[in-house]
DNA sequence: TTGACAAAACTAACAATATTAGTTAAAATA
DNA sequence: TATTTTAACTAATATTGTTAGTTTTGTCAA
């Protein structure tokens, strides 16, 4: 009766991930979503496991792409410019796909959630974060929370600004760019105090 | 038959503030906060204007309390010693109340959303922002990127601290002092340059 | 004190959502 | 070709937000 639409996990996922990107996360519903994909809702339980595998599923593809752009964004660069790389790379990412970035910052109060898939997806991130350290000349417990300040930074400002934190939008890549220079900046100072 | 329960709609918001503190945003529905104010649901409609109009509520709560720790934080100190002030202060607010702090945070593409009264209780904590680097030296513009930093530096490390974005939550305390005293230093630097 | 009125509770009903169970058709494979 | 697995379907249900209309409660003026 019904022709099979052929769909793939990876199809379901990056279509819900296209949906909240173009009008946001409450825009996402197993309904809206089965439409899109031409079938009715029930049918997306073949592919995911429910509206939390859904969700799962979109982190994983958030930590993926993150990493690949921040992963690219280091080749051949080191030092303060391998910084500064991927800190753009990174808000340029968050901007890019806001509602798949947020969508992966769950509420408060819940447990720790160790998903392995996740979790190798990050890693390939913060591997990259710490070469780079490494190759400004930090290394151990002052790469680590130089990494940490690095991300604090870079995803503050970048949600801030996704979400129309700051008030009046005016020269926000002049207070990224000062943001990077500053952070930098501080790093050099630290280098000299070791 | 039944007994007025004598709310209000200050009572309605602080219920739905300590139980998405508590159990998290998705534990906030209707019918519970309904349950936990010995109310039935529909009788809700008569102190807020639905589910969205509660989250509006309580994005008024939360810019309204953090001003408040903003400006005691800031009371009696100046330069470096009111930006380290009220940089505690808004990480402390933000992880003990985590639950309201990320319900403000809509997710992206939705239009400003013009609140009166929401940019009111903003305005309170960017006077005080504002008030603080004069103090610290800065001016105008620089003051302007500067607080964007600010804002951005504590937001981002205490959002990632509370959604367990950091792997290992292992000397956080000493990462986010190391960040408050690189941050300070560069905006020294700065006050050089000028 | 009483009677009108506004506020705040209620019941009943509905639409949308996520989900489960059981069924059927299509594709893959033996 | 026969069988098995995959992926769609229909039907049904619990939960949630919401609206409409009703009743009760408290307040305040006559």
């Amino acid at each position: 009766m019904s022709p099979r639409a052929n769909l793939t996990k990876q199809t379901v996922v990056q279509t819900a991930a296209d949906l909240i990107n173009a009008e946001g996360l409450e825009a996402l519903s197993l309904g809206r979503l089965a439409k899109e994909l031409g079938i009715r809702t029930p049918s997306l339980y073949n592919h995911v496991d429910g509206l939390p595998g859904l969700m799962r599923k979109l982190s994983i593809l958030n930590a993926r792409n993150l990493a690949d752009r921040v992963s690219e964004a280091a080749i051949g660069q080191s030092g303060a410019n391998a910084i500064r790389a991927i800190m753009g790379a990174m808000r340029v990412y968050i901007k890019e796909y806001p509602g798949l970035y947020m969508s992966t910052l769950r509420a408060s109060g819940t447990q720790p959630e160790v998903d392995p898939e996740l979790e190798q997806e990050e890693a390939r991130s913060v591997k990259v974060g710490m070469a780079v350290m490494t190759s400004f000349g930090l290394e151990g417990g002052d790469a680590i929370h130089a990494l940490r300040a690095l991300r604090s930074l870079v995803h503050g400002f970048a949600t801030l600004e996704i979400s129309g934190g700051f008030g009046i939008p005016l020269e926000l890549d002049e207070s990224f760019s000062r943001l990077v220079d500053l952070f930098i900046a501080g790093l050099e100072g630290q280098k000299l105090n070791s």
